[in-house]
DNA sequence: TATGAATGAGATTTCATTCAT
DNA sequence: AATGAATGAAATCTCATTCAT
């Protein structure tokens, strides 16, 4: 045992630096990312990342691609089968929901990455996060057209949900580290999927209903 | 005739920095930013920004100190002499929907703050982003024991107000870069205090009102 | 006195930098030369270089530049004003030989670079160097048009007078560390401009009077 | 089928080796070459590289020893047999400009070492060079005790010979890509051992010829 | 008050070389 | 005999900061 084989070893040594790729990213942007310390988080040399990955560009462009087309990839799929407007809004809601408490440092990253104006951001995953925002408008549309939903600008919604779940989860780290905390902030704990998202499922949806 | 005396002349040399910091500190960063940079955007020597300021950190602690406090204040002031529930609620969403809009790199600091724990931000200026919870959930607590607001987490609104203005702010640049944008994209313009506030305030009062 | 002030101060770092670049660039080629070394041979630290100059490119193009084109000028302007072929070329061969003792090193960058295939050489003086070769080319054209000289390849006897004098020049440094040199060695001593200058004229006339 | 012993394929890929890394060192120099790009050139992996030949320092010196040995001794037996100082001087010509035509890089690998003090070159090597300048000052002094010659500096005509020939081979890359070149540089053509010799040949002995 | 020049420390990237298979 | 993976050392370049004027 623990034959593994060039390829697979290669394969994990990759994932290894994506993933601490993604950390540093998020906790100190790209510009104060240092090549070193994603590689020391790694425990791979220098070297190694540029070995498998490139620079520092591409390492970024890895990063986020591999982060943002599965997530885009996991709200498309979860919503697709559900043609009712209500529950695929909710489906939308939950599905967000988890794709950003399953990818830790996608909040973080997000917010950087509108802040910076999408400086760092490959086109495509620009154009895959803009498609998200077709399903959300898609829906609310149908709902409008239904009777259900009240006509707001679909924007707002969907600008909304997605603000309001990436910057609870993004908080996560300085609401750990304060004390004394009130205690509605306590009550949100680490739980984006659960608490979170059926708290502004209700909010919403009362919102929005008719 | 060439009027400012000294001092008047230094104070605005300070000013034009600071503005450059922001702008610059917004896009890139705190690691991102280069004290170069943000000099050359001011249109003084490197020098002559140590002078007066002092180090990279000192410049983004008043950059900071000067958005922050003088944004938390202007909320406060607005809010103070209100005693209605639902009035305040809007005018706690209008005044800050006003502060995002008038403190134009306010949200993507803010937003890259939040990205890494806080890492640069003075506790100071931590604690008065806190205290802003402060009102609404008070505001909030209010409408429910008059029984005119639905009881829902005081932290999970005020972040729900917070983060969709402040990101439908920050990605301002953006949009304004892409093409071909959807309809409902282009109506928000870049009126955040005027239609965006609106919309938002329409779409929470009808979601806490009982 | 010592004055100076900051231009001429800047201007003399500079010098020194272009300077130790020749000796560098001239002994290690563009691949092996070391910023480093060079920094240290001009007795600047190596961020001074990059402020004065740039990156090793510029640093390149700026010192070969001032090599080659004062060389390829003194040449032009030592040869101008005569008429007679004859002497023309003789006034050739010796501002040849003049340049090529007073830029010590240009030989060696003119070798490799003829070995790289002009990889880093700025197009422009590529072109002045080849008009050198206009200049031998009309000179020997006149000798044969008055009768005085053989019909020869005039570019086969240009790179024959150049090749020549650089290659005498450059093998200097191997000539000197070598121990028990045959005598017509010794003779060359490190006299490029006197005795082989002479030489070769008279070997070179000798050969093209008709 | 399939022939080929295992040293064959072992000597072929040696082969394949030296070859590769005489076009790299040529163009970029000691310094400039990266073992990897050799490697790739020879369509070996790097580490055959190692296995087959050992460091870079080793590489120089296999790729430079089977050049320059092989060109000495092709001189050599091209003139051993001829007792006549003018024919002999001749065959040197001749001889000399079918080595440089013969090995391709060998010029531009010759000026190199010249221009960085013979750095990388086995001492070996130098020997066997300044053999050949050995082989010339005979020639030409039982020229001069015969009669027929003028009394030239042979160190100065040996490097006529050598530097004219060697500049006029290494510069072929660069007249291949330069456009509307003068007509002499084009007679050039890449015929050193035809054109080029026999008119240093026709100016050489006219010069030397009492 | 203001600035061009200078620099130490550090960040990114490359490269010769070795290892494990 | 051959190779993909890995790495230490070094090279290039940048940047926050200070100095001298």
């Amino acid at each position: 045992m623990c034959a593994a084989g060039k390829k697979e070893r290669s394969e994990q040594t990759r994932r290894k630096i994506i993933a601490a790729a993604a950390e540093i990213f998020a906790r100190e942007g790209y510009g104060g990312a240092r090549v070193d310390e994603i590689a020391a988080l790694a425990g791979v040399n220098k070297a190694t990342l540029y070995y498998h990955i490139g620079d520092k560009d591409a390492l970024y462009a890895e990063m986020s691609h591999a982060m943002f087309s599965d997530f885009a990839a996991s709200v498309f799929a979860a919503a697709k089968s559900c043609t009712d407007p209500e529950e695929r809004l909710r489906i939308i809601i939950h599905s967000f929901a988890e794709g950003v408490e399953g990818h830790a440092h996608m909040a973080s990253i997000f917010m950087r990455e509108i802040s910076s104006g999408a400086q760092h951001l490959p086109e495509q995953i620009t154009k895959d996060l803009l498609s998200l925002f077709g399903l959300s408008m898609a829906t609310l549309n149908e709902g409008v057209a239904a009777g259900i939903f009240e006509d707001v600008n679909p924007f707002v919604v969907h600008m909304l949900i997605v603000s309001t779940l990436m910057m609870l989860k993004a908080t996560g780290p300085v609401r750990r580290q304060m004390k004394d905390l009130p205690e509605p902030i306590k009550e949100i704990n680490e739980d984006i999927a659960g608490y979170v998202a059926d708290e502004l499922e209700r909010i919403l949806l009362k919102a929005l209903r008719k």
